[in-house]
Order: structure tokens, then sequence, then C-alpha cells
DNA sequence: TATATTTGCTTAATCGATTAAGCAAATATA
DNA sequence: TATATTTGCTTAATCGATTAAGCAAATATA
């Protein structure tokens, strides 16, 4: 039953007994075609259910119109809010998205770009995966010619735009917070150094410390991958300290769910016992037992800004890239975990 | 320094004096070109940093091996998770996959459907928007001579391979579940009646009650969009009700934490003054208090199911679809929200 | 009325990769 | 040695849409 050969321009052309040149102007609007011609075009095009192919288009035009998204996982409100304002964005502006995930994957990220590239997005995207040390397949974005942003997790060296949120400062907030609650030994289960944001939350916890003349314990400062069985695991070494902690600053919400798990379990009360502080402001976090503090960071305007700067690029006729960085103010949102 | 043209074969075919198709031939390791030129081409190739064309090569192959995927929406772990195991069954099989959100709109739905089939997928893989009632836009798909493969929520009325879980039976299981704990007046805060699986789950529920000698009270048969805020609206409106009930199904997991903390606010005891079930086992239905009952939907295998019904109907000569449904057994996980 | 401009198209080339058809040189077979 | 086959390419057409260049007819202007 279904026509299995498409329509293309020509069928419509052959119809109405003109060039499919002619079809394809009708179909811009082009001014030197008849007002005739173009509702007859528009006619027979309907009546042929014609879906332009874009592979043709694209290929002729030298522009996909097609953005791609490089997100470690779109399985949290982060990653999902920020993609749902890219979308909103680029949409108005003529662009659809591509979205693929790393998994934190660096051997899938690497492969993600080169889909993209192979696809022909006109600008990719992307956060860095957790496992992400070696730049070079960033590098290759660059040397196609087509722009780069970089959000929440990027790197300076790349030299390329970039929107995130302070993560200096809110480890510096988190820190003032807890001292004020009287929190004396604040433990940081924290991400790799080797992430530029990860290593500007441990800097700033550091610093904070210093300013607040408390003792720096190695101990108590502690790199992972952030998932919530990191969170679990690390929240138990923790526990079996001699000199225990009075907080934990967790750099991600889902382990801090972890570290809060394992709290409830071993029936240490939160906040009078331990005061815990996550970072990123998902859903659950006001959800679980007893809320989670944790810092807001804007994902609708991070999601806003990189798509703007995105059609910002493109419409530069000679693309020119350099290190752009766009900081967002974190907000931290007190909840009963550190009340 | 990015130079801005991007290699093409012909630039590849120009550096070794031979034709673009010998390049081609050579890239695709055909017989009939020497080893020789193969090696020099592979040299070359990386020389000048070749990426090939996909616009062209689709074009002219016809195929584009991209995979549309059509979502409510990526932030839920059952659409994240099924997304994932489609992508490792595609890729595999050297598929690449492009994510849509409608955001539970028909509209954005639309235009997904025309933005996938313009980007020429060579398949479209669903789960319908709660707004969805027309299905001309699905006809569409059918019509353009792609297969288009639903899950989760969709219509048997398009006549296509569905894969899913049986909701009826689930609601059943939820309601013999229920009345074994004792209880006599559950509640049920559904999806619209209009959506097939809310539709189902709704029959499976008023079924159970008949078959356990229940009567079927309206006024505790409720129809929502099931988010996190009907969950709360609903359970209001459900406690303001003369004779309480005492167990409620929620047909999601978002839905039922809103009852959840409308309840715990009210300082009404779960499970002992109301039960309460949900529906999708997502992970937060663990970590709240008290945790919740819910059914698990496998979507591992939903996606991996779907994926393999697609590379299974391309790789047909003439593509023949029909309602061809693989419904998976659910399974309840019970909680404390229940015990 | 003679020339200039505008209108409404057509023709032909193009984007880059692929492939059927074909051809000359090298090699194998009778 | 004469013919057949194989090897290793080239040539030319193609996928569909777009666009620069061009041309004839219609209309405007001097």
């Amino acid at each position: 039953m279904a026509n299995k050969k498409r329509t293309t321009l020509k069928d419509i052309a052959n119809e109405l007994n003109i060039s499919p040149a002619a079809v394809s102007k009708a179909m811009h609007d082009d001014s030197r075609i008849s007002d005739k011609t173009k509702k007859e075009v528009e006619r027979v095009a309907k009546e042929l259910n014609y879906q332009p192919n874009h592979l043709a288009s694209a290929l002729r035009k030298g522009k996909s119109h097609l953005v791609g998204v490089i997100v470690p996982r779109t399985n949290s409100n982060f990653f999902s809010s920020v993609i749902e304002q890219m979308e909103a964005v680029l949409d108005k502006a003529g662009y659809n998205i591509v979205i693929t995930q790393s998994n934190e994957s660096f051997k899938k990220e690497c492969k993600n770009i080169d889909t993209l590239l192979y696809t022909q997005v006109d600008g990719i995207i992307a956060s860095m995966a957790n496992e992400t040390v070696d730049l070079s397949h960033y590098e290759k974005i660059k040397s196609n010619g087509i722009p780069l942003i970089l959000f929440d997790r990027g790197e300076n060296d790349l030299n390329v735009d970039y929107v995130g949120i302070n993560d200096y400062d809110s480890s510096q907030i988190i820190v003032a917070h807890l001292v004020e609650k009287g929190c004396k030994r604040i433990a940081h289960i924290g991400g790799y150094r080797r992430t530029r944001i990860f290593n500007n939350r441990i800097k700033g916890y550091v610093d904070a410390l210093e300013k607040h003349n408390l003792p720096i314990d190695d101990s108590l400062i502690i790199e992972s991958s952030l998932t919530l069985e990191d969170g679990r695991n690390e929240m138990l070494k923790l526990l079996k300290l001699k000199d225990r902690p009075d907080a934990v600053y967790v750099a991600s919400d889902y382990a801090a769910l972890g570290a809060l798990q394992i709290l409830n379990e071993e029936n240490i009360n939160v906040p009078n016992d331990i005061r815990l502080v996550g970072f990123g402001n998902e859903p659950f976090t006001s959800l679980v037992n007893p809320s989670i503090t944790s810092v807001a960071q804007h994902s609708k305007d991070i999601g806003r800004l990189a798509a703007e700067r995105f059609l910002n690029l493109v419409s530069q006729d000679d693309l020119k890239q350099s290190l752009n960085k766009i900081i967002l103010d974190a907000e931290l949102i007190i909840r009963d975990s550190s009340k």
C-alpha cells in the first residue's frame, strides 16, 4: 500500500510540466516565480505528500542545520533540562539537535564525535565524560571548522566557548554555611581533580577551610566518579575513621544520596550528628528524608546561553573561536540535611 | 588556522593521481583495488584528516543509517534506560540514533516526526505523548515506507510493531497484593483512558476489584496527566472524601511520589493508614521514605526488543508492517509503602 | 515606435560519494 | 603463439535539491 518511492521535486515538476528548478524556487517563495505556479506547486506537493530530502539540500547548501549535543547521560535532571532549553532556542532559529550520550566513557565520547562529524552537524555543544583527559578528539571538531561550545564540564585548554557555574565560589559558600552551623571537621567527597570543575570545587573547599582557620585533613578529601554507589562506599570509609567528620560536602547529588542512605542505615542523625550538602539541586534532593541541601546550577540558563553562543558563532563568516567563559553564580538551596 | 574546507575523496584522489572512484573503492576494501593503492589511500586519508561526508553517501545509497527515537521525555529512568539499550543494539549494527523529545505535546510530536523524516532516518521508534489522540502524523511515517516501532505508549490502530508490558495484568497483580494486605477501598490515580496503556491499567483495576468482590466507586477512579503535581492534587482530593480509601494505586511513580508527599505532610501513616503503590520502578521509589512499592517495566528488554524489531524490519526487501505485539510480564516490587 | 526592463521560467552545473559499465595491461590457459 | 581471464583502474551517471546564468515573452519607458 505504502508508496515506497518518496516524492521528489522532479515528480512535482513532471506533474506540472515545469522544471524542478522552478519547483524549488516556488517552494522558497522566489520573487521570480508567479503566484499561480506557487499555488499549484503547493497543491501538488500536498497531494503527493512531498517531504523535502534533507540530505540533498544539506549537501548542496553545505549546512545541515543540525547541532550535535554530547552529554554524559540524559538521565539526570540537570542535563535533560539543559537540553530542553537548548532545543527551545535552536528550534526558533531553524536548527534541530542530535543528542548523544557518552555514558561517562572516553571511548564512547570519541565515537560520538565521529558520528556527529559524519552526520555533518553545523556545530557541537558538549559536556565532557568523567574519563576524558586526552582532548585530541575535541581538537578534531575545531579542525573541522565548526563551532564547539562546552558547558558544565569543559577544559580551558581547548580555547573555546564555555558556559558553567562558579564552582570555586560554590565550595566557598557551602563551607561558610557549614562553618556557620558550627561544623569543624568538614569532609569532601569530590570528583577527580583532572576534571576542571571538580578540581575547582576541591580548591574552593580547601581555600575556604583555610579562610575559616580549619585544618586541612587529607583523609577527609576523597576523589571518585560520584555515582550513588561511590557515595555509599566513600561515606562508609569516612565513618570508619577514628575521628569522624561532622559534615560532608558531596560534589554530586547522586553521590550525596548514596551517602545519605548509609547515614540512615547506620542510624546517624542528619543534620544533628553529621550535616550533608550535595551539588546540582536534582529534584530528588527535596524529596528524600531528610531533604538534601544542594547547589542550584541554573540548568535552564546554561542551556539557553550555550545555544545562543552557537547561534552567534555560526552567524560569523569567519569562525574564530577563543576561550570565552560565561560563569554563572550558583545558589545554595538550604534544606533539612544541614539545618 | 583551521582548514575550513573539509577533505573530500577528490582531494585524496588528486594527491595520488587516481580517480575519486578508485579512492572510494579502496576505502571499501574492494577486491579490484591493489593493496598498494589501498595503503596509500589510507595514509593520505589520515594525513589530510579525511572525514567521509555522510550526507553524500546517504543520499547516494538511499540509507542514512540513522534511527529516529521519539520519547515524551528523556528525563526519566525508564526512557533513558530504554534508549541506552536501543543504542547498544543499533550501534553494533552500524546505526546511530537521533533522540527527540515530545515533552508530552502533540504539536511537538508532529514536529519531531517531520524533522526525523526530513533527516531521512531509516526508521522511527516512538513512545507517544500524553496529548496524542489523532494518529495521522504516525500514518505519515508508514506512508513514507520506513519501519515504525512503538513501545510503552502505543496504539493498536496503527498496525505496527509494539513492545510493552502487560498493563492489564499489572493492575490485577497490584490489586491482589493490596487485597491480600486487607485493603477494601482501593483508589486508582490513573492516566487518561484515551491512552491505551492507561486504559488497560484502569480496566485491569476495575476487573480485579470485581474479581475480589469489592464495589466499584467512581469517586475513587481518577484520570490525570500523572505528573508529580497531579499526584499531590489528586491525593488531596481523595483525602477530602467522606469515605477515605485505605489504599491508592497510582499509575506512575512521579504521581505516586506527589501523593506520598501529601500523605507525609498530612501525617497519614503509610502503609498503616493508607497503602500506596506506584508504577515504573523509578530509582527514587527505593530512596524515599517510606520506599514505594512499584511495578518494574523491564526497560532494558523493551529497548533491546524494539531495536531488534527495527533491525529485522529494515532487513526485509519488501516492508510489510502489521500489528505485532511483544508483551512482557511486569513484576511487582514490594516495598515499605504497602507492607 | 524603438529600446530597456521585468517576469517567469529553463538549462546546466554543483554538493560528495557511489557504482555500473568499460577499457587497457598483465597474467593465465589452451 | 593465440585467446581467455583477471587485475586495476577510469569514465560517466546517479542520488535530490539548489543556484548561477541565460533566454524568450511581456511589459514599461523614452
